[in-house]
DNA sequence: CCGTTGACCAGGC
DNA sequence: GGCCTGGCCAACG
């Protein structure tokens, strides 16, 4: 099957726990591509139930514009309710940062 | 097959 | 802190 990339990332994805946040650079760096194919994994994405891409945000925090689910406003809402709050430029704070990267998991 | 685009990031001003 | 430039890789027309 081709598209193993694809998986490779959802996978990644999948992994991020309820209540936190990682960035497209962390997954680009463990699978070794550049972020802007993680941003177009994420936009093909097959399904938000199945690939939670609403935890995925920018190096400085701030969220996906094109988010296809409905848009930055949408996205916000989605890491709210998760319990994840927002500085006043409406961008996620570092704290959330899931800071144990894929990495760990990853590596024996 | 080549040119353009894209949910990015780092560096410079 | 904000704006512009370069680079990187994969998919699309």
């Amino acid at each position: 099957m081709s598209a193993e990339l694809y998986e490779a990332i959802y996978t990644l994805v999948r992994q991020i726990p309820r209540g936190n946040v990682s960035t497209y650079g962390a997954i680009s760096k463990v699978l070794a591509i550049n972020p802007r194919v993680v941003g177009y994994a994420l936009h093909r994405n097959p399904s938000a139930e199945k690939t939670p891409c609403h935890r995925v945000v920018f190096k400085d925090g701030q969220l996906s514009p094109g988010y296809v689910f409905g848009g930055e406003d949408v996205q916000r809402a989605q890491l709210k309710k998760e319990g994840i709050c927002f500085s006043k430029k409406g961008k996620v704070i570092d704290k959330y940062f899931w800071e144990n990267t894929f990495n760990d998991g990853i590596l024996s």
